[in-house]
DNA sequence: CCTATTTCTTAACTTAAGTGAACGCATTAT
DNA sequence: ATAATGCGTTCACTTAAGTTAAGAAATAGG
């Protein structure tokens, strides 16, 4: 496990040893079992997460209904939006498998950034990367139809399509649980 | 002009004038005319853009059509995928209005943050910051349709409506010009 | 000043998503 | 074992967006 975070970080930044044992003396692995919510509307969290193995997703629940908007799945990085704002969370965060995260509170991260300046240029290099990769990702929504966006998934993240409910997924794409299931009918359909 | 730039970077951190001049000496400033295009598709850029006054957007040609992505208006910062990926831009950025902006390159911001590591830490809020609220940009175009989001355009950036031509503001809303007037016209009956 | 072009709106028609309801299937609980 | 629940699909119907085309309004260029 600790080396699948390591790969990661070396992505931006090479740690030294002196640094790696920084790291791992803060007891950041977690196990958390499928279902389980990390944070709920409302509340103040300064958690973020970093996805070593499983699948974790935000939902807002809007008129009584699950409105999910991101899964994150394996080297996948979720600092919810109340962290940065310090504001109460406008969204549910719940495990959809069983999975092993890292958990940092904001806290600790800016202790270690100031110890170890290398930590804060890893930390720009990855907000402006996973920034612009969204940018691209909030891009190809807007200019798509569901039924687009559905073969794009398909294509880039197959594996969702399979781990994840469908109404969680039809909710990802913007549409209702019916529409998707007509959808996926019509494309079959189409390449018969 | 500087006094925009500098308020908006005291939010993030606070800069002696050393840091000040070492900014200005940069030579930032930039004056652009209403069409003018600063990326083209294809094209490897190092540019950021900070905009003063006016009004820049992205946008992808598509089958021939322009699909606009994304407005950019006072205190917005724009840095392009291509500057982050260092691969070809798959969109254009162009000037909406008459506009001034500060124009930065990835070298120059490298030695920067090298030199001042304030600037570094700038950087991550500001990234960080702009990653949150565009995953809240992003949910709520997910959550809504059409009809809801040009209201909620029309509370949050009124102006953009006034500033921006129809067929912009519709490819930004997801939906074709037609369905933008249509959808407005709509509503205008419900008023009455 | 007038023309040419672009931009915006309107309309008729097509297509696809939303809605409400029913059904089958699998899992869970009693 | 049976009932209950949740999930996915299907269907009929409604609503709204896409498409194609035409015309009005605004803008730019000569």
């Amino acid at each position: 496990m600790k080396n699948i975070l390591f790969d990661f970080i070396s992505k931006y930044v090479s740690l030294t040893d002196d640094e790696k044992s920084a790291l791992l003396s803060l007891d950041l692995f977690h196990s958390v079992k499928k279902g389980t919510t990390l944070l709920k509307e409302g509340q103040n969290s300064k958690e973020s997460y970093f996805v070593l193995k499983g699948c974790i997703r935000t939902y807002y629940m809007i008129d009584g209904e699950e409105k999910t908007t991101a899964f994150y799945t394996e080297m996948d990085v979720l600092t919810p939006h109340c962290v940065i704002n310090k504001t109460p969370s406008d969204y549910f965060i719940s495990c959809v498998e069983d999975s092993i995260l890292t958990v940092s509170n904001s806290d600790m991260e800016a202790e270690i950034n100031c110890k170890f300046p290398k930590f804060e240029l890893m930390c720009r290099k990855l907000s402006e990367e996973l920034l612009a990769k969204q940018r691209i990702d909030f891009d190809e929504f807007k200019t798509s139809s569901p039924e687009e966006r559905y073969l794009n998934l398909l294509q880039k993240r197959p594996d969702l399509i399979q781990r994840v409910p469908q109404h969680q997924l039809a909710s990802y794409l913007g549409i209702k649980p019916q529409s998707l299931s007509r959808l996926r009918a019509r494309i079959l359909e189409k390449k018969s």
